[in-house]
DNA sequence: ACTAATATCAGGTTATTCCTGATAAGCCTC
DNA sequence: GAGGCTTATCAGGAATAACCTGATATTAGT
């Protein structure tokens, strides 16, 4: 009979273990190898052809994307499935535009991970029952899964952001820069608008995550 | 003989149930629950009353880092062991601080989980070999002087700061905790005050600085 | 030359913060 | 067990900032 062999890729080994352990139990699944990043998943799939990729997206050494494209490239037997913290439709899409077959947030159980297995090896695409309203319609979603978030702010912008995660109010802002006030509300607006976040807060935690200022900027 | 009850919280199903096979695999260990977010966690701790509890940081609804505050305080007999995809320094001291007694990365494999497990339950302090200089390097005075500002506020306090610096309102924050919005203001600005903290993004800054909140997605 | 994007600003309305109080419950102490 | 300390709760009113709408000048792109 045809078993279906696996590789797994994903950076946390408990995890692995854990789920090879579930995917195995099941008669017709086999995983054949483990991969703790990107490189090594690559490795992995070149050698042992396997007819499914499971991945995270968020690996070390190469970005599972970047895993999903070659795979797709150079390996077109093998079906990449997404199995990812991410949930969110920016890599849902971006993920199955780059060629994954299957998408399954690891909320889910390994029952639907099964199934999405299955799916793929039908030739078929599995998505989670969640992303059912994810539309692949238009060529927005294409670019805003590529690009870098502070690339869509212009300078002016990232400098406001800045002062702002720094603690300076809008009135210092203004002062700071020679700018009127009026003029430091409409950028932190239209900032807020193009990163689509509603609150400083949001604000503070973007420019930290993104390394335009730093924790230890005290005031 | 005494079996090591477990419970289990992580976010992702297949992770539990992954986990959970390789922990019921290994004589002596027991998994008896498992909880999606810190409020099922804080609930399943309450209701079996195990020996141990593993839990990731990242939770909904209730942070794991709270949960593990509130275990150590009300559920002395269980003992808290976090498994998170944080491996920073920040996360592991304030966990051990908040009251943890082990952290494994998730890199790690169940081998170790199954160390610390039985470590902790002996009533030692487990720690990943890859935290060891974690406890004795005194070189982030800031982290821990952030974490030493953290215990001196009231469980209210933190409870509030944590929401402002998730981006919620004053409103918002008063509805959620079914309090006036006046109340809030004043125990921001008192919160304020203790921190010597004297806006908003700074707040913000301090609570990502302590662990209280992470810069992932917004919620 | 026309369009889009950027940077600048204002008026007026709404919402929030800041300041200055106040009360009540719980706890430690002497 | 009376008095002080901390905590949690709330209000009125003044000061401030954010929000919405709309406008203009400059540059960059096609």
């Amino acid at each position: 009979m045809n078993e279906i062999r696996i590789i797994l890729a994903d950076t946390h080994r408990v995890f692995r273990q854990g789920c090879r352990e579930l995917l195995d139990a099941e008669p017709g699944l086999s995983v054949v190898a483990e991969a703790a990043d990107g490189l090594e998943a690559i490795d992995a799939v070149q050698r042992h052809l396997p007819e499914v990729l499971i991945l995270e997206l968020m690996l070390h050494s190469l970005d599972g994307m970047e895993v999903i494209r070659r795979v797709s490239r150079f390996n077109v037997e093998t079906r990449s499935i997404v199995l990812s913290t991410y949930s969110d439709e920016v890599h849902v899409i971006s993920a199955l535009r780059n060629g994954a077959s299957g998408y399954v947030p690891k909320e889910a159980g390994v029952e639907e991970l099964k199934t999405a297995v299955r799916t793929v090896v039908r030739g078929e695409v599995f998505l989670s029952p969640a992303f059912a309203e994810y539309t692949f319609s238009d060529g927005h979603l294409s670019t805003l899964a590529s690009l870098d978030l502070l690339e869509r702010l212009t300078q002016r912008h990232r400098e406001i952001l800045k002062l702002i995660a720094e603690g300076r109010t809008t009135n210092e802002i203004a002062q700071a820069l020679f700018i009127s006030a009026k003029t430091v509300e409409t950028h932190r607006a239209n900032l807020m608008l193009r990163l689509e976040i509603r609150d400083v807060p949001g604000l503070v935690r973007f420019a930290i995550r993104s390394g335009l200022v730093n924790l230890d900027h005290d005031g």
